[in-house]
DNA sequence: CAGCGGGCATTGTCCGGTCAATCCGAACCA
DNA sequence: TGGTTCGGATTGACCGGACAATGCCCGCTG
């Protein structure tokens, strides 16, 4: 069926990948057994198997044992790190209403700790030694799936004693509390990262094998260029899109 | 060493992914070999290989045959997205010195042709049925490394007979040329998506294992909210953090 | 008809092995 | 001294096998 310079593992996956990028087999289709791969291609379980890994590895497929491995699907929900700053709900919306993103934020855990931080936050936040952070830690859940993990830190000395420490959902947003606290956000600094999760991110956000996280590191300053807060986001590869607007700087139609 | 409820190859995968994270191993070390994990650990060969194959998937290692696998290291260039739009180059750059930005971009190879395109770039453009699409594509390398695919649609009948067409380096920039030939951008909308390669991105990019990508695709406006120009960038996830920079809209201070 | 339980198909974890491919370095030769 | 050859260490690609874990279905039972 194909060429023989490549490895026969490799032979079985790209076979199985060209049938699922032509349409053969569909979202939610069960690929062939492992059993049925071992006399189809006249092999042994474990080449079958290294073949079906590989695209596991790959995000195409995903394995419900035991009744087998199937074609994986993809939903995104669009996340956007603007939306904080904006009042309106975005415009330009041209194709976003494909995108499933009709069940609301049914729930989210947080709990809220003070800690030393790990050397990426004490650096953005630019801590002194021995200084400490404040940390909200907030886990989003959609229909009961975790879709993200959420942690943003503060300088203690900057909000001690205030709403923020309190592990409860503060309704009006957290920005508009440090508006009051007099620490309010005038721009901030978005970092994204791509990387496969760790186990412990894995575990946490309930990641399939084969799916990647971005981390989105939010860094906001004041009117005086300190660093008043560090988000940390770590989103599933698989059940997000990131959206940024962007408006030409001198553009004539500012509406 | 560890708690035996989970699997041995777990422990094993455990055992070094704690030595990377405590500072034991560190970027370009070299790893147990097989053998000797199979000894220390008193199981088969196969088993040792499941639990490297485990962290070579998560990113954290690289095998280089045969000389056995090491540490993973990750030097992240910035990618900045806004930076199309921008005349001055960058403030707020507090960390962004860490980050090994001084390496050029040495070559790209850029191809042109006329296409009829995805379904992705087709809706983005809104292509009638029939249309036809212009594409620049490219891949940029640093220091002979690619470091990302770069494919910028055009409608055919935009660009046609213009220097978009020219498979050669435009010095003052597409955007420029978009102005001059009426079709400016005026806001422009960023999609980003996380997912693990196809194999035909893994070996233009030349990934290593465990590497996912970043998708990034910018659809640019013109003043009329008519898509002009669709660009699928695709990144890889070891050699690249993405920074935006977002100013709060009604802030005080607008440097 | 509902609930329980046991068989069964399938994948997951392990074991054992062989041979090939690859790079490095040391030994050897010109 | 400089190039070349060759062996060794290591990973990669396969083979074969055994048993465990897990949902699902089907048939039995109350």
């Amino acid at each position: 069926m194909t060429s023989s310079s490549r490895h026969l593992y490799q032979q079985i996956a790209d076979d199985i990948r060209a049938q699922i990028a032509d349409g053969t087999l569909v979202a939610g289709d069960q690929l062939p057994t492992e059993a049925e791969l071992q006399e189809r291609y006249d092999t042994s379980r474990h080449t079958a198997r290294t073949a079906i890994a590989h695209l596991v590895q790959e995000g195409l497929v995903i394995s419900r044992r035991p009744r087998g491995h199937f074609v994986r699907e993809r939903r995104p929900m669009v996340y956007r790190p603007q939306s904080e700053f904006k009042r309106k709900p975005p415009e330009l919306d041209i194709f976003m209403t494909l995108m499933a993103d009709d069940g609301r934020m049914a729930a989210q855990d947080i709990d809220v700790a003070i800690v030393e931080g790990s050397p990426d936050v004490r650096q953005r936040l630019q801590l002194a030694d021995g200084e400490l952070a404040a940390v909200r830690r907030r886990v989003r859940k959609v229909e009961g799936e975790p879709y993200n993990i959420n942690d943003s830190y503060f300088r203690l000395s900057d909000v001690q004693g205030s709403e923020i420490m309190h592990p409860a959902n503060v309704e009006r947003g957290t920005n508009q509390v440090m508006d009051e606290l007099g620490i309010g956000q005038a721009k901030c600094l978005d970092e994204i990262y791509v990387r496969m999760p760790t186990p412990d991110e894995s575990h946490r956000l309930q990641l399939l094998p084969g799916t990647p996280v971005a981390v989105h590191i939010v860094t906001g300053f004041d009117g005086d260029e300190r660093p008043v807060q560090c988000v940390v986001n770590v989103l599933a590869g698989d059940r997000h899109v990131i959206v940024y607007e962007r408006i030409r700087p001198q553009a004539e139609s500012n509406q």
